[in-house]
RNA sequence: GGCUAGGUGGCAGAGUGGUUAUGCAGCGGCCUGCAAAGCCGUGGACGCCGGUUCGAUUCCGACCCUAGCCUCCA
């Protein structure tokens, strides 16, 4: 055995993972597997990631990818000089029935729900992308496209509308991995009387006078949902772009499609260097649907749980695995934070040592490995142990300032703890209700009159409030 | 049916050809007036069947099960 052990020993220097010299590791749709990341031009990445269609608020499972990519986002700029963009679509089939359902003008609708998501998004500690392009500012670059894809043969006008025609991309499928034949064995929809083929997709469609449309050489219409993404991130990110990302379900057909247009119109050249995916939520086991009644608004939930709860919970998992949102998920959210928050509190961090410190090789080594979250959560969590036990106030400055460090990569721990702790305040009692029955206590204590003083402990324990007697006073927080 | 991913301890969830994940929960202890928090210790796992190997949870094959996509839903 020992014999063996010594081998392995010998065999060589084992991935010593010195993150100075670690290239980032991403895992590419298209090549399906794990490679290093070497951006297009030296120091410098762009990132586009597939925003929301804005005719509702955004659900828990929208904020997956937004908060994923995020902390991508935050890691690549340790590194590089990011530009990400995240584009609103605010024309589409789905908006134009949310007006006539509700009778709203479409302008106020996408405007309403762009502000919200914002909101929404901020709440859940992402950062603003550098870029947030709207579709309807774009509808001249997609004219263009598409007049460009005709004129090289690879889209054809019919009846109004202008359709790619897949036939003449070969590689079509190589993103989804898989061939035209399956796709057309699998199709079960009726085939449009326009299109020459099945699979061939919409680039433009025709207008009716109550529906949005731009003027085109085929007439008052409307850009497809894939042509806008390939304008979009053309026209700010550059023909070729390093890394492209959304859900898992977008991999077919819209990246397909997306990767189609963009090449063929670029001549041939790379539309996205990396394709990211983040795999699908699920809600207590089943999908989430308006049907099923159990679609969780990111805009109702932030009201009664902290953005951060919800930022932790949607990280706890790896993002290219499945997430089973439910109520435990949660609890754990708020158990880790409350981990992590009571490690710092009561610790005084000066600015010297906040602006020093930076987040333990490990964790970011973690990140840097295919953004392994679950990984630099341990990581996290073993910082806190690590402070926990320290005894000395300069290393206990020190732990502090990496966690808050730490925090600030991951978008955790932004708060003052003494808040986390306060917060979600119900109303029963005040802050200044709760020190004047917990002076009473000190007094009942010091006294040695323990009855009256577990008295008081009850009082506050029965209205959601627990307290931890330290070597510096008495802490409470909310239960 | 086809394509693509998964199936890990009570729960969540990483990872690895032989060595502690981590967090929550449990158990024992320290601390505490008693608690709580924290610390120390501890039990418990790799869907099923074969194969490769000195050794497989990790690699290969079959099977079972689950999820997503194939229906402009992240």
């Amino acid at each position: 055995m020992c014999a063996f052990l010594l081998a392995a020993f010998l065999a060589g220097p084992e991935h010593h993972d010195d993150p100075n010299t670690m290239t980032i590791r991403l895992y590419d749709t298209r090549r399906g597997r794990k490679v290093d990341f070497e951006p297009l031009a030296r120091g410098k990445v762009t990132m586009y990631l597939c925003g929301p269609t804005v005719y509702n608020y955004a659900h828990i499972g929208n904020a997956r990818p937004a908060v994923v990519f995020d902390l991508l986002a935050r890691l690549l700029r340790r590194r590089y000089e990011l530009k990400f963009a995240r584009n609103f679509t605010d024309v589409d089939d789905k908006i134009n029935a949310a007006a006539i359902e509700t009778g709203r003008p479409i302008d106020e609708i996408t405007a309403t729900y762009k502000q919200a998501y914002n909101e929404d998004m901020a709440a859940l500690g992402v950062l603003p992308p550098d870029v947030e392009p709207c579709a309807t500012d774009h509808v001249g670059e997609m004219i263009d496209m598409i007049e460009t894809l005709i004129a090289k043969g690879h889209a054809y006008a019919a009846d109004g509308h202008v359709l790619f025609d897949v036939a003449t991309y070969p590689d079509y499928g190589a993103l989804s991995k898989r061939n035209l034949r399956e796709m057309i064995a699998g199709a079960r929809v009726e085939v449009a009387p326009y299109k020459k083929a099945a699979q061939d997709f919409v680039l433009w469609k025709p207008s009716t006078p109550e529906l949005p449309g731009w003027d085109s050489p085929w007439g008052r219409g409307r850009p497809g949902w894939h042509i806008e993404c390939s304008a979009m991130a053309a026209a700010h990110l550059g023909t070729t772009i390093d890394i492209h990302a959304g859900g898992t379900d977008l991999v077919f057909p819209h990246h397909e499609n997306e990767m189609a247009q963009s090449t063929c119109a670029h001549d041939g050249r790379v539309f996205a260097r990396y394709w990211l995916h983040n795999g699908f939520l699920s809600m207590d086991h089943e999908k989430m649907s308006k049907s099923l009644g159990n679609v969780l608004l990111v805009h109702e939930l932030i009201k009664s749980i902290p953005g951060e709860v919800l930022r932790l919970g949607l990280l706890s998992a790896h993002y290219r695995q499945p997430l089973d949102w439910s109520d435990a998920t949660l609890a754990q959210a708020y158990k880790g934070l409350d981990r992590l928050y009571g490690a710092v509190r009561g610790v005084e961090v000066g600015e010297d040592a906040r602006a020093s410190a930076a987040p333990p090789d490990a964790l970011v080594a973690a990140l840097e490995d295919d953004l392994n979250t679950p990984q630099a959560m341990a990581e996290f969590f073993m910082l806190a142990k690590h402070l926990n036990k320290a005894r000395s106030g300069s290393e206990r400055e020190r732990l502090a300032a990496v966690m808050y460090a730490s925090g600030d990569l991951m978008g955790l721990l932004g708060q003052d703890p003494e808040d986390w702790f306060a917060a979600p305040a119900d109303g029963e009692l005040s802050p200044a209700e709760i020190e004047t029955i917990l002076e009473k206590r000190r007094i009942a204590k010091r006294d040695k009159d323990y009855a009256a003083a577990d008295a008081y402990r009850d009082r506050l324990t029965a209205a959601g409030i627990g307290i931890e007697d330290g070597p510096d006073g008495t802490t409470w927080r909310r239960l």
